[in-house]
RNA sequence: GCCUCUGUAGCUUAACGGACAAAGCGCCGGUCUUCGGAACCGGCGAUGGGGGUUCGAUUCCCUCCAGAGGCGCCA
């Protein structure tokens, strides 16, 4: 990566000049650790500026600028640094700037070429084995569109992290469990003694099981049976409709039938934290905090508390070093509860649980109690995939957002995933352009590519482009997955600008081969951030009818 | 009442404690007879109020105001 490069060599010379007597070296010691450097936002500062000197000066009891000037003046001495910068700069109030020199831009270029899909994936996970489990809705409807935001975000999360080093898996929990009041209360919905649940969907859904579910007496086997046929249309809709392949489905029913829920109980209760009172069994959590929880009912029956301790007890079992939870902002109250179980069951490894705000379309908010919710169908249906989960995904996941649904069915570059692909696209059709008239790219092997690259469009397109595998490390340390959006479009307006400004396929034959270099590197890092946000990377678009 | 999240341009949203706060929509105005104009460029315009920490705060702390969610032997 770029920035880790400029990092150690900004470390290496702040190290020397530490041995010199200049600062303390330990109090620099985080400063390096984290990195000092970022990238410009103002490219007429440079493309990468650090700021250790500022951060440096009060342990160093100099003025920043001082300092700087020291660490630029390191910097210049060493051999590999002048390759990779064409200017060094200090700027007040103690900034040191670095530009890259264009050979060097050139040269980092090529491995996106050589790389092709592969572009973009960093080590830093190292093989950890971890999962995602997000959406888990309750299969007594079809999904809204707050699922889909914790849909999309977890599919991409998961993509990051496999992209970064971890092995990532995916999973969704089904709260199918026949002792649970839901499964009894859709049951009765089912048997037509109540209206709990009853959507239009499932209203017809129990129209069309009507044969079946009159040989049912049973609320609660009327219940699962429901559930069963309503997880079937889900997990349709998830694999075909949303895209998400999920690895694993993992039944809250299956846990009872296995004994896992009374293991569970049993375990807590060796550990002495389990106490009765009110004629029901409680957990302890004094020590952890929190309130006691019931763990089982004055009648007998294990709560949601419990299973859900099972279910993580199992996660860990299953030798998950890091455990990602995206719920919904209603399940935000039990975050606290769920952190200290872990610590009661004895987890040494990652835990994080993501909370996912509001989603609202339009005027309307989407609240269960309100029951005037959306349906994710309904959206899916209106704007398409792509563009649903480019809308999603382009907020952060901790603020609440509302979905602009005309701007994402806009079929033009009004709309911003229309905007990014139409530059692949574009892309694509120069290509094909270019083997037309004889000079494929794909065919022909090239030592030295982007020969001839010169112009500051051509150059910054690329220096973009380089930022790719900074982008999926950033992203997979603090899962912003909205700077992934953010980047496609950075990327796509380089691109346009860079086509409007220079002719690919002209007379200079020179010119045009790194042209279409340049062309083609751009086309993978669309193609590669595209897919880490699931979306489609088309080779043509259809032309709009007018 | 207590806890959590949020308050940024007219609207929807960005911004590892960094430089002049960034985009899209909308509005106004330009460019180029284009290898796909579904393009490019420019203008207008914002950090809810008040303190504090810091060389530097949209970002961290306190407080007030406003919005959302949560405080079940529901899940």
């Amino acid at each position: 990566m770029m920035r880790e490069q400029i990092n150690l060599i900004i470390e290496d010379a702040a190290k020397k000049l530490a041995h010199n007597g200049f600062f303390d070296l330990a109090a620099a010691k985080p400063i390096f650790e984290a990195g000092s450097a970022s990238v410009c936002k103002d490219r007429a500062h440079g493309d990468y500026a650090s700021n250790a000197a500022m951060r440096l000066s009060r342990s160093a009891k100099t003025d920043p600028m001082e300092i700087a000037r020291k660490i630029k003046e390191e910097i210049e001495k060493n051999k590999k640094a002048k390759k990779i910068f064409s200017k060094i700069e200090i700027a007040p109030p103690g900034f040191v700037n670095f530009t890259l020199a264009d050979e060097y831009v050139k040269s980092e270029a090529g491995k996106i070429l050589k790389l092709g899909s592969d572009y973009g994936k960093v080590r830093i996970g190292g093989g950890k084995k971890t999962q995602v489990e997000f959406v888990s809705a309750n299969p007594s409807g079809q999904l809204h569109v707050g699922n889909g935001r914790s849909a999309f975000y977890g599919d991409v999360l998961a993509n990051v992290l496999s992209v970064a080093g971890y092995k990532a898996k995916r999973e969704y929990y089904i709260n199918d469990a026949r002792v649970s009041k839901q499964i009894q209360t859709l049951g009765a919905t089912a048997l037509g003694r109540g209206e709990a649940y009853l959507s239009p969907y499932l209203k017809e859904k129990i129209l069309s099981l009507q044969k079946k579910l009159a040989k049912i007496h049973s609320e609660t086997d009327a219940g699962y049976f429901l559930a069963q046929e309503v997880l079937k249309d889900l997990k349709k809709f998830i694999a075909k409709d949303l895209k998400i392949d999920f690895d694993r489905w993992i039944s809250e029913e299956c846990l009872y039938k296995r004994g896992l829920i009374i293991e569970t109980y049993k375990f807590l209760k060796k550990k002495g934290l389990v106490f009765e009172k009110d004629d029901a069994y409680w957990l302890d959590m004094s020590k952890y905090g929190q309130k006691d929880e019931v763990l089982l009912r004055k009648n007998g029956s294990p709560t949601y508390f419990l299973s859900d301790i099972a279910y993580h007890y199992g996660k860990i079992r299953r030798g998950y070093k890091k455990i990602i939870n995206i719920w919904g902002a209603d399940h935000q109250g039990h975050v606290p509860r769920m952190k200290a179980v872990m610590d009661i069951l004895g987890y040494k490894g990652e835990f994080e649980i993501l909370i996912c705000q509001i989603v609202t379309v339009k005027g309307g908010k989407i609240s269960k109690r309100e029951g005037n919710i959306v349906s994710l169908d309904w959206l899916i249906d209106e704007v398409g995939v792509d563009a649903a989960r480019f809308f999603y995904l382009q907020n952060s996941l901790q603020s609440q957002m509302e979905f602009d649904v005309e701007l994402a069915k806009k079929k033009s570059t009004d709309s911003p995933v229309f905007y990014v692909q139409y530059a692949h696209a574009r892309i694509a059709g120069i290509l094909r352009k270019a083997c037309l008239k004889g000079s494929d790219p794909f065919k022909t092997k090239r030592v030295r590519p982007f020969q001839g690259i010169k112009e500051f469009v051509e150059i910054d397109l690329a220096k973009e482009l380089l930022r790719l595998p900074e982008i999926v490390a950033d992203t997979a340390r603090d899962y912003q997955i909205q700077r992934l959006c953010l980047y496609a479009t950075g990327v796509a307006a380089k691109f346009h600008k860079f086509y409007h400004d220079c002719q690919v396929i002209g007379e200079d034959k020179a010119i045009a081969r790194a042209r279409l270099d340049l062309a083609m590197a751009a086309k993978i890092v669309l193609r590669n951030t595209l897919s880490l946000l699931g979306v489609s990377a088309p080779e043509k678009m259809q032309r709009q009818k007018e």
